[in-house]
DNA sequence: CCTAACTTTTTGACAAAGTCCAAATCTCGG
DNA sequence: CCGAGATTTGGACTTTGTCAAAAAGTTAGG
């Protein structure tokens, strides 16, 4: 992220320690949970509440400052990275997230079709398997 | 599903009530939480405890026997229809759920790239949008 | 620079979805 | 029919997140 405070303020978003922080936090640690962040916030900060970090985020996404992902059986993660329709990698032993690029040719897997009269605004792709470690971890 | 029973003693575990009415429940309401289930499940035997039907759950997904899927903002849904390798269409107001052939040619989304070295077993896709009744209710 | 209006932040209670554990009960092979 | 081993129960507990009210901060205007 460049400059948080004039992402803040393009949005119309009162500019606040906390908020700047957590966009801070979550450029720097693409993937990591509320929890994750409220830690690496508080290292910069000294303290957050809970709650605000919830706010905060709530607010970001809200806005398409930043992304959620909600693998099954993790908490959110957040992301930065966004409007370059990638999807995700993710570890199913120990949740490692990692980065994919939208694989099947043409972006075929964004394409709204139309089905069952639902109105289609995303397709979500998760890849699901074992991390490098995680191989490791198992095969000893 | 046609024979509950059988079906648990091809997989050798022992049969009892609650696991035939668990399984029952799960194919004739696909894609139900563990709550409708529960549900459902004390319409026909009268009583059963939540942790049964979490550990019945539990197992039969260990086996193989019903799939579970767990979109985001959800609790966690289960099916009888699996190795078809189908994908699902989710109501982002209510949360209802349809099943959806692979639809993107020769299920390039089952393909198992590999990426970051990871071991893929799996590529899941959901598709987001909002179902008819939830148009409406938007609309109006 | 100061104030007032409006937002955010904080704190603490609460909710949903599951899991853990020990005791009671049931299933199945012999 | 018995007994070993698995399952079911009930209750406490955990995790992730939201709600609500009071306190504090932010910004525009004078």
């Amino acid at each position: 992220m460049r400059d948080p405070e004039a992402t803040l303020r393009q949005h119309d978003l009162p500019v606040t320690a906390q908020r700047i922080a957590v966009l801070r936090a979550v450029s720097s640690h693409p993937h990591a949970t509320a929890d994750d962040l409220a830690e690496s916030v508080r290292g910069e900060l000294g303290t957050i509440s809970r709650q605000s970090v919830y706010n905060v985020l709530n607010v970001l996404t809200d806005k398409g400052i930043i992304r959620r992902i909600q693998p099954a059986d993790s908490p959110a993660r957040y992301e930065d990275r966004i409007g370059d329709n990638h999807h995700h990698l993710v570890c199913r032993s120990c949740g490692r997230t990692e980065d994919v690029c939208c694989a099947v040719g043409e972006a075929p897997c964004l394409k709204a079709h139309s089905h069952h009269g639902f109105k289609i605004d995303e397709a979500e792709v998760i890849y699901w398997g074992t991390c490098p470690a995680c191989q490791k971890k198992k095969r000893s």
